[in-house]
DNA sequence: TTTGTTTGAGTGTTGTTACATTTAATGTCA
DNA sequence: TGACATTAAATGTAACAACACTCAAACAAA
């Protein structure tokens, strides 16, 4: 499934027309988005990560050695929020992160990535590279424009 | 949770910088999902739908009366297949579709929308469509634009 | 201090998704 | 025909997400 036919949406998920560029913007950012995400999961499979594992250990790595707390995780999070717990839960047993109470807010938690998790992600950032440009089919400028739209999409807040 | 702050992907997620244009899109699209998923589900929910399900009665309604396989649910949907049937049994359970043994292939299972269906879709319809409106914040002109470069963004197949 | 409110993190529950497997019907072709 | 492959749909399962709720720590303020 999702094999692009590169010839468009409406021969992507076959169906003739839509009512209005707006609405098929709609669905053809969700339909992008499902191609991507299918993509994305295969890169990460093999290292054991979801995709949401990923980008908490991203997040983390950015801020190494500073520890994290939960709620910074979430803020940053690109995915629905709630289960960052869980995640991090996750991550711990696999040894990829270390959780202690933190000192100035015992609410707080402080999460760091650990030495193994620093490893995986150098490991990873090699074979994300090479499947990041096997699949742009963008320019640098046409990416620049895709982002500028899909920040104008945003606004209605 | 996802309160653009309108200053564009960075602001929004907190991130100072993205290595180039290319991998912000990809961060960006994800995003821009979540965003518009969590938009959508609230204008479902009022309707006990599901994006999914209500995905899959939108199909039925556009071959209405012409009886649906699942095969070809499976095929139009955005969305991850494989629950296809499982969607179908909730839809047939709230009495929304009618699901009979297809005279030609028995091993295929003719989906239809029932009158019940259509006219919860009727009654949705207006809903979604002031929806739209509200959530439109991009021209007629930006819209072809984006789907143009959805379109190309996934050809790398 | 005590009382009430807010905040950070974690948990319970229910529904959904991904993926593999199953079962029956159909197709194929020697 | 009979053996084998393929297809359509359904199902089992484990992981995951959505959403509401709990609980302890911190804050606020009378």
């Amino acid at each position: 499934m999702y094999l692009s036919t590169g010839m468009g949406l409406e021969q992507d998920i076959k169906q003739k027309k839509f009512k209005d560029e707006h609405s098929k913007a709609i669905v053809n950012l969700i339909f992008t988005n499902n191609w991507l995400n299918e993509k994305q999961n295969k890169v990460f499979k093999p290292f054991g990560l979801t995709v949401a594992q990923f980008n908490v250990l991203r997040i983390l790595r950015g801020q190494h050695p500073k520890p994290v707390t939960v709620n910074l995780i979430i803020e940053r999070m690109l995915d629905r929020m709630s289960n960052a717990s869980r995640i991090v839960d996750k991550l711990e047993k696999k040894g990829l992160v270390i959780r202690k109470q933190c000192a100035s807010d015992r609410r707080a938690v402080d999460v760091i990535i650990s030495d193994e998790g620093l490893n995986l992600l150098t490991q990873l950032d090699q074979d994300l590279y090479s499947w990041q440009e096997s699949v742009k089919s963008l320019t640098d400028e046409e990416c620049e424009q895709l982002n500028f739209l899909l920040d104008r999409f945003r606004q209605s807040d």
